[in-house]
DNA sequence: GTCTATATATGGATAGAC
DNA sequence: GTCTATCCATATATAGAC
């Protein structure tokens, strides 16, 4: 079973929509957008997205749903292959940032969801598309510290990476931030060592 | 000098109208709040807001530095009483959680601003209302961790704590959720004890 | 399947009476 | 300082030709 319930068997077109409408829902947000500005992106006619889409509405439920389909999947190997809990927390946090750090329009519209998304929708979004990623961060929490609050570890390390990416914009202007700072590299490092031995374990090079 | 400068010297009415649109501009975003709600909110008529304001933009402005005004200061307080430095990252950690936990309308402006903020607004905002706290955390991390990079370390510490409110409407849709998770306490014990300690000083009760 | 043309509603903002 | 009334631009969406 691929995407296909989520999306519609799209068209071409509907295809070249989707790919104009997500870099604009995800910088600008849903009510910011106008269908006119989508249009204008694919080189169509506004009367022409409604032949693809019923609504504004619907481009914007379908972008999402472009965006978030296989992302669900990937980072949960990194348990599979050898090594320590240490060295596949480690292996976890680096593919993760990676990941996360290479899908800008992902992020975004991760972020407008939690800000607006309905009860519904993220309950949707948490069970289809979260879920098998954020366990695999709790089964290794708990592998790690045996005893532990897995919920609450998942969502530090999750939030430890994805905050340092979302706070980019401003943290340029704060004192001692740093160009590298936005290296997924760098941020990986700093918090696999925070998070195997705390603050007194990123005292570094 | 006190803030006025930033809202001007407003009358009653200029008052009610931000304590109107500060929860509007945070539940719903700038571009999905129209000036007739702010009116309606209030009890006049859209010409009334239109002679306290000039525009729909300088009444956002407005929210956001009503919203911002005296945030700067408060917990860097915690690092004036005695302790040894992990007692005080405790109780900064606390004190912050208590203050983010407790004003939603910051927190989604914020959310917001990152977002949707332009270069420029985002300078100010860091340097007029975040970099004091900002300081604090860094200095608090250098005190506990000789060497470290204090800046990396400062995000992480906001990071940490506002990931978990920010994730609160989703968090429940994912395993091991609980209400339980949304005490500030508990959030604050998480973090405190995932700074000093790593993972392995999780493991609790 | 895409277009031109347009319906219809709603947005921010203003004029001028009181 | 607040109102009624309204301007004018722009928004989503549709009708119907090609």
């Amino acid at each position: 079973m691929d995407r296909s319930d989520l999306l519609g068997n799209l068209s071409e077109t509907g295809h070249a929509i989707l790919a104009a409408a997500i870099p604009l829902f995800a910088e600008k947000g849903f009510a910011a957008v106008t269908v006119r500005e989508i249009a204008e992106a694919v080189g169509i006619r506004t009367a022409t997205l409604y032949y693809h889409f019923p609504s504004k509405e619907s481009m914007h439920l379908a972008a999402i749903a472009q965006t978030f389909a296989d992302k669900a999947e990937g980072i949960s190997s990194a348990l599979a292959e050898p090594g320590t809990p240490e060295e596949q927390l480690r292996r976890l946090i680096f593919r993760f940032t990676e990941r996360m750090a290479g899908d800008r329009y992902f992020r975004l519209l991760l972020q407008r969801e939690l800000l607006d998304g309905d009860e519904k929708r993220l309950q949707v979004l948490a069970e289809t598309v979260f879920q098998e990623q954020f366990l695999s961060l709790a089964r290794l929490a708990t592998d790690v510290s045996p005893g532990c609050d897995a919920h609450l570890l998942a969502i530090s390390m999750a939030g430890l990476v994805l905050y340092h990416l979302e706070t980019a914009p401003i943290r340029r202007f704060l004192p001692g931030g740093r160009s590298e700072h936005d290296d997924p590299a760098v941020i990986a490092q700093h918090v696999t060592q925070l998070l195997l031995r705390g603050i007194s374990g990123c005292a570094s090079p």
